[in-house]
DNA sequence: TTTTAAAAGTGTTTTTTATACACTATAAAA
DNA sequence: TTTTATAGTGTATAAAAAACACTTTTAAAA
């Protein structure tokens, strides 16, 4: 056996001396998957399959793996209960009341995310226990995931204001008028047309096509489509999105 | 036996056919503890005293127990480590990258505080392993405790301009040039003298005492203090605090 | 007592950004 | 050709941010 192995072996051992009486615990991952459509702004909710809490409603949520990191669990996770791939969560908060799950000690790391409901319908099996609900009239939910989802809201909202969240889960191409309805969506509020059309135009980030999207009125709309490369470069030179 | 508590056996073996095949960690906090002073803004480190990484500089840390929760858990280890107490300190961020500790897997979740050193001082025992770092040269930190503190220090910038967190660490009489001098520091940049009282004073949450701090200048300089009650009152009728 | 020095204190102008607000243009369908 | 439903557009006002420099005060020194 070489030398550098022998080294090895005695440093685990003087670690172990130090971390094994720590507690060991579960650390759960919950995501919060908000989904954009026409009806509005929706929350993707699954029906518990397992004690406790069984039946009840509750976020997507799992147990990290030991050779995984938060991110990775949470994508997993989703992928797993959902079938979404290619979703880009962010963490929100790890929530740790001794109590929040009454069947063991589980410390629980919140994800959120915002995506387009058409875009991703093709990859959404498992509809029978994942369900799109409506935010303004979410069910009450197991532990503390109520909680979650209001800290969540409260995030998102603060995010679209000063990040181009919005741009990235429209259709590649829209309409003003679908941007404004996402932004009124997520924030909750009623928009000026015209300062909201001032106001994006400003940022310059947005290509106008010349093609029109003539499904909904007779005039028919401009079609847009977000130029990230651009906004790329100007978050470089120090430019601060805010809507 | 009452039947209510076979119910209860009943159920808590189901649960643990569900919840022990999974994967257990421990869950490190670490503490992000800003002080300030007259020299400017600092950070609070310690030499750590066990392996791995015996001897590196470190921030503030421990491990959750199983029966506390996050805040809990940080204050104790803040106490245990400096002897500091009553120090208000906000979650950051979960760390989890895999080999992050190379001991063992270990999830560290990071708070962080400022605080005023000078108040602070007389419970700052364990001096010989804690000490304060200028923030501008802090030293290589073990694991991935650089990157936690770079979150910090952006997270503090963003916090110091949206929460009067600034007011809440000055001695509790302080004159507008302390003031200043202290959002300088957080925020890294100079700030007009007028335009920065202009704003200060039009928040309208300070008391101007009629007593003068003589110490620092033959003219004098006026002393203020926080006007918290005043400060609550405005944020429940939605103020929004913006420095 | 006068002068000096060092920091405190004070307003105005300009620029930028936010807000409020209502009519015209277009094109398909009737 | 008229109707209809939605798209598209501009200006005036208010508020907020930024730029900018001189006067006041008082203790200490001359």
């Amino acid at each position: 056996m070489p030398l550098s192995s022998i080294t090895c072996i005695f440093k685990i051992n003087i670690v172990l001396h130090h971390y094994n009486t720590e507690d060991k615990v579960l650390l759960a991952v919950d995501c919060i998957i908000f989904g954009f459509d026409k009806e509005g702004l929706k929350v993707l909710l699954v029906k518990r399959d397992f004690e406790p809490e069984k039946g009840k409603w509750s976020l997507i949520g799992g147990f990290l793996k030991k050779e995984e990191n938060l991110d990775q669990a949470a994508i997993r996770i989703l992928h797993h209960l959902t079938g979404l791939n290619n979703i880009y969560m962010e963490q929100l908060y790890a929530f740790s009341k001794v109590d929040r799950d009454p069947a063991e000690r589980t410390i629980s790391v919140a994800y959120y995310a915002l995506i387009d409901i058409a875009a991703h319908s093709k990859d959404m099996v498992r509809l029978d226990s994942a369900q799109w609900w409506n935010l303004k009239i979410a069910p009450k939910l197991i532990f503390d995931h109520n909680r979650m989802l209001a800290r969540a809201i409260a995030r998102l909202q603060r995010r679209a204001r000063t990040k181009p969240i919005g741009f990235e889960l429209l259709p590649e191409k829209f309409t003003m008028k679908q941007l404004q309805t996402l932004y009124e969506a997520i924030l909750d509020e009623k928009l000026d047309k015209r300062n909201f059309i001032t106001k994006v135009n400003s940022l310059g980030i947005l290509i106008k096509l010349d093609e029109k999207d003539m499904t909904v009125s007779r005039k028919g709309a401009y079609l847009f489509k977000f130029d990230k490369a651009n906004y790329d470069l100007k978050i470089e030179d120090g430019f601060n999105f805010k809507i």
